[in-house]
DNA sequence: ACCTGAACACCGTTCAAGT
DNA sequence: ACCTGAACACCGTTCAAGT
């Protein structure tokens, strides 16, 4: 349980790749206020100047960030596809949701900058491409895309008793003590909030991404046929 | 056009209050970025250090901007209401849209911070007993209040074409060159990006933020039924 | 009760220079 | 092409002290 991160030696040369590595993992293990410039370079062994030669500026460090997640999605094949485009749609969905699953701390950075990438770029031509076969107008399309995307991602970053980079213990007494504040409250006043304390501070993650997702497809479903 | 704000020589005494307005104009001014005790302190003439007096920390003062947000949203009136769940619970997400809308920069705060004010649990205990009229269980009503909340948030912080706190004469120009790359693209492996280039940029406020309810309402109204 | 002064440990970034 | 050194203009925050 030593506060340092354990960091090898690093003999090898710098690369966006190495940095873009090095960046995810340290905000996987840390959170995204972790990732430093001067902190990567010192993991790293280098002077922070040494970063800007592989990247103009942070800005730039995270869109590599999100573009090496959106890389990470793997789509569900192309080619026809006879089932309904919701199923599709869905599919598609979870697909992203699997790696925001797995990278929550940077789930967000993906948000701004899905368009950035040829990967996110590949993702959103098929969104698009099942919502107008669903019926909506382009721009309808386009804003349903693009809320189907930031839903995904919410639904990551928001998750109740999410682990905020933080270790096990401290962050269960957190939640103890979340819990507790809601259940002190006047339940006359808050009855609803005051039975939902437990809900509130953890969930099953499986039952509520799923419910999630459905949600979702079955909003667009909705909507899609008062077109 | 001068590059400072104009600043009232602020003769009367800091108080939370005060500082809270301070820092939700500049925020809408700005941007959250430019939030900064340093830079509320010099705007009030005073000494950084005077507003740890009043807040233990900045995160306690983004609670105080989120609290005030909250406290903003004009509730739909208590009491005894015929109409159906939804109707109701739709009233709800527009009460709390309409503060958003008003300041898309601090929107964001609130996700994380609703159970911590007074209006922020009137809302939810709200919302949580129309879902509970809906049919939803605890946990799901709590999930869904939740993802509920944050749809309204996302809505907000990524409408196409949103101003980012900088004028409107450069914003104008990120938008032709966001285009611009979008339209780039070869046509054939991306046709529907290629066509929404325009609906990626800019829409119209009003029909956008309609879908965006639309489908959350359409969503928990079809998840409702299935229960 | 309310605010100041000086200091600490951080940031991102520029610019000129080294190899 | 790839990296260093020194410096600049910022942060949030602590701690002791003033009124």
């Amino acid at each position: 349980m030593t506060r340092k991160t354990a960091e090898a030696p690093a003999k090898e040369r710098l690369s966006r790749e190495r940095i873009v590595d090095n960046a995810l993992a340290l905000a996987d293990a840390e959170g995204l206020d972790a990732v430093t410039i001067r902190r990567l370079a010192q993991d790293q062994g280098v002077t922070p100047m040494a970063l800007y030669w592989h990247f103009k500026d942070k800005d730039r460090l995270l869109d590599g960030i999100a573009e090496r997640l959106l890389s990470d999605v793997v789509m569900p094949s192309e080619g026809p596809d006879a089932r309904p485009w919701d199923e599709q749609f869905r599919d598609l969905l979870v697909a992203l949701l699997q790696v925001l699953r797995a990278h929550p701390a940077t789930a967000h950075l993906v948000m701004t900058r899905i368009m950035l990438s040829e990967p996110g770029l590949n993702l959103t031509e098929r969104a698009l491409g099942l919502l107008s076969v669903a019926g909506f107008s382009r721009e309808q399309a386009t804003q349903v895309a693009s809320h189907a995307l930031a839903s995904m991602v919410i639904l990551v970053t928001t998750e109740p008793g999410r682990p905020e980079a933080s270790d096990t213990a401290e962050r269960e007494q957190r939640m103890r003590t979340k819990k507790a504040s809601l259940q002190v409250l006047p339940p006359e006043q808050y009855p609803n909030v005051v039975a939902s304390a437990d809900a509130f501070v953890q969930c099953s993650s499986e039952p509520y991404f799923e419910l999630g997702v459905d949600l979702l497809i079955a909003g667009i479903r909705g909507v899609s046929a008062t077109l």
